[in-house]
DNA sequence: TTGAAACCTGAACCATGTTTCAAGTTATGT
DNA sequence: ACATAACTTGAAACATGGTTCAGGTTTCAA
């Protein structure tokens, strides 16, 4: 009796030691989920990298899925506080900040694309979290959209479809210049001008002055 | 020897009765990748949906990234004739047919989920298939963004960028509006309407007459 | 100091589902 | 009609890797 649920990830640890552990094993499993996949990665190699033994896997986490469930939210997470920061730094009218959150999100995707794959991948392996994630992100892109509005900086009529465009543009641009990037230097630049320029005037012809 | 690599699907089938069994193997694997994904998908689930022996299976694939690999790219090309055909249909200007290619790809997006899913899985089981994907879809967007800015109907500097960033709105509107949709009529209107908005005046406040 | 709880260990267990195979059946071209 | 290739069958072999467990070690509060 008292079995764990393999879909739930027993109680967090009461020790310092054991923190250390299960930090350990997500960033092992960070690295092994990043490289291999879900499919792929197999929790023995997560332990080896974690330089843990393999029983010691299920003091922390209920199954293969649980540890994968727990490392998204964790970075999810981890995401949106690099982010919030970046932002946080300078003070911008409402369209610098949509071109500075696509410039922050594209080095982050550069920087970590394991990030980038492992997140992605959830919409298959846990797709709670995945979806928690974006409806995540898209409520924080809506709640500048509408802060530029209050300001008479955007149109106001933005409304959570013009969330989930924006959000869809920079992870596509994210994907393509950035995560398949064959660093090439100039790819990330070519991005933001592109989205920047949708985004204050749209496609149609230039009938007006810059 | 002469053993079939497994990554490499057998050579075509010789006789109509192959072709109809090869057909009937896709088309129920269709069903199962739609429905378990590819991780929770069993051969011998796909073999029984299609009313064929197990064995058989190997006879047109080499193994079950093979024919999740046929597939793709079977209903990449579905998807690219499904989209072509609704646009040969119309006669429009350039801002109008990226409305409808919108529409179009929300409609098929509603009545196929099964489709849309299994492309987007490919990002992890076949990595090739589905950049093929996203490169042809990318490619066709910029070629009509280029054949619209030549009739003076669009920018003249767009690019592939803006083709991708193009794409990434349609794919994260259809993720939200179609196939998240909790049968919500309006879903798929406000979200054309909301990508419509954005291509034809960007963000910025309403300074212009409509 | 001491006892209990937390944590660690890795070999073995085991379920799952892919792949093979040898023998039979159906189609096709001469 | 015949020979040959194409196709079909499903039981069994097999590999993989997730999960368990029983016995040890470390931590920590009382």
């Amino acid at each position: 009796m008292a079995r764990t649920d393999p879909d739930i990830s027993p109680a967090p640890p009461a020790t310092e030691r054991g923190r250390r552990t299960r930090r350990k094993l997500l960033d092992a499993a960070t690295i092994e989920f990043g490289e291999r996949g879900f499919h792929e990665a197999s929790i023995a190699s997560i332990t080896r990298r974690a330089g843990v033994a393999l029983g010691s896997f299920y003091t922390y986490f209920g199954s293969k899925e649980a540890i994968f469930r727990d490392l998204v939210r964790d970075l999810s997470e981890g995401v949106r506080q690099a982010a919030a920061q970046s932002l946080a730094e300078r003070e911008l009218d409402a369209l610098e900040t949509e071109r500075a959150a696509l410039g922050a999100f594209l080095a982050f995707a550069r920087e970590h694309k394991e990030i980038y794959r492992i997140i992605d991948e959830s919409e298959f392996v846990d797709p709670e979290s995945y979806r928690l994630h974006y409806e995540k992100t898209a409520e924080r892109i809506l709640g500048r959209l509408r802060a530029g509005a209050a300001a008479d900086q955007l149109r106001g009529d933005l409304n959570e479809a013009h969330a989930w465009a924006i959000m869809g543009m920079n992870v596509f641009l994210g994907l393509r210049y950035a995560v398949w990037s064959n660093g090439d230097e100039d790819d990330g630049e070519r991005a933001a001008l592109a989205a920047a320029s949708i985004l204050k005037d749209g496609i149609g012809p230039r009938d007006q002055a810059d």
